[in-house]
DNA sequence: TTCATAGTTTGATCGTAGCCGAACTATTGT
DNA sequence: ACAATAGTTCGGCTACGATCAAACTATGAA
């Protein structure tokens, strides 16, 4: 007879790789569809139900109804950080998912999660920004600070358009072949759009990774990374 | 196909309940045999070595043979920092391995785990040596400070002998019932053993529980509870 | 050497859990 | 009303993995 918390049914249903896709994917924060997570996991549709009905009722995620869909998040905090220590171990004792080659390089280097930009790239840009007092962490969420409004609208990002949706404008969001965070929310969606448009980057078709070309990454760079307000002398 | 680190895998091996028990078994720290791993997890030699096999080719447990024992241990502390995320979870949720009971009860309060005592009069011992400066943590170890080795040598507490051995002295251990640290190692030790010989309390044979007598108890209390070095006037 | 104990390998059994196709319900749009 | 899409339920198939008994190896004790 044993007592205390229950630990492996929580672990097995991490533990299936279907299920493990699906969270993963979930880790970004958004929030999505069954159809999403099924495709996510590789899966068919009643199968994906399957798994959704189990990690909702264990208390893994929940589920939120809105019209004919069904969106599914991480329940809570404590599951985030299960999954990244989870995480942690796996990268230490080098268990991944696929070999690592030179397309996994370019993914690495910059790709899109979702709908905004994440990889070494992302992830340099949102450290600049951290450092230059752009973002800041308060009680847990990230905030554009007063300073970075002023940044980014001098730069032509339109904060009217970001902040009427019900959706954050920024986000932190964790980089799984970084393990730091990138910028996700509305802000960071419609900065990957701008460089698209731009013309400095382009997302290649069917798959995730972002291919920059080197002007673009320069330009890009030089766009992120000016210092906010310089010091009149 | 998916990149990063295989997450599945290592919650799959902690999802298994055989598994799940040796590992929560191995959680206080201390190395255990093969064969009390397979006690432990309710199944039969043959079996534990299978799991006991997995369990260290994926890097969460390892492995010292010492004459024709095989100890285990958890691999790191990035391990361990998995399974308590895992039952941060589990209690959250309300999953329990058993159902809470009378007998739990008791279990809660006073219970032996391995050699020292653990529960509830455990944790609250450690949180009063704690506050009084008798024990502190130093580099993620549990130390045993200055005027704690006067405080205990005042009490009895024969230093040489729990010393010499290559156990560490006092380790802090997690307690599942309280979630907080209470005291083991061979000073821990020690302390079940004094506890038991005083006649203030007694192990219930086949079980971890500890029973206290009431006058057993205000005297263990009393005996851990005194000021150290009261000031004098 | 001989016996006893700790642990492992092998082989065979058995349950469970993942999976999908097909049929079903619910919601939205035309 | 009708079609289209999102999601669910059902039934049956399949495969993987947990389990143990029996035989085996390795170490220590008599």
């Amino acid at each position: 007879m044993k007592y205390g918390p229950d630990i492996a049914l929580v672990a097995s249903l991490i533990g299936e790789p279907a299920r493990a896709n699906m969270v993963l994917a979930l880790m970004s924060g958004q929030a999505l569809s069954a159809a999403d997570l099924a495709r996510e996991a590789g899966v068919t549709p009643p199968t994906a139900t399957g798994h959704l009905a189990k990690l909702v009722s264990a208390g893994l995620l929940v589920a939120r109804k809105q019209g004919r869909h069904r969106y599914f998040e991480i329940a809570g905090p404590d599951v985030g950080q299960a999954v990244e220590a989870l995480i942690a171990v796996a990268a230490r004792a080098g268990h991944l998912r696929a070999r690592s080659g030179p397309k996994d390089e370019a993914m690495r280097h910059a790709r899109s999660c979702y709908d905004h930009l994440a990889g070494r790239v992302a992830v340099e840009m949102f450290g600049h920004w951290m450092a230059s007092g752009i973002l800041c962490w308060r009680g847990g969420a990230l905030h554009l600070t007063r300073k970075g409004r002023d940044f980014l609208g001098a730069r032509g990002i339109a904060f009217d358009a970001l902040e009427n949706g019900k959706r954050p404008l920024c986000r932190g969001c964790m980089d799984w072949s970084e393990k730091r965070h990138h910028l996700a929310g509305s802000l960071g969606a419609q900065i990957l759009e701008m460089t698209v448009a731009k013309g400095w980057a382009a997302r290649e078709r069917n798959m995730r990774t972002v291919s920059f070309s080197r002007r673009g990454e320069e330009n890009f760079v030089r766009w992120y990374s000016q210092a906010p307000q310089p010091a009149a002398p």
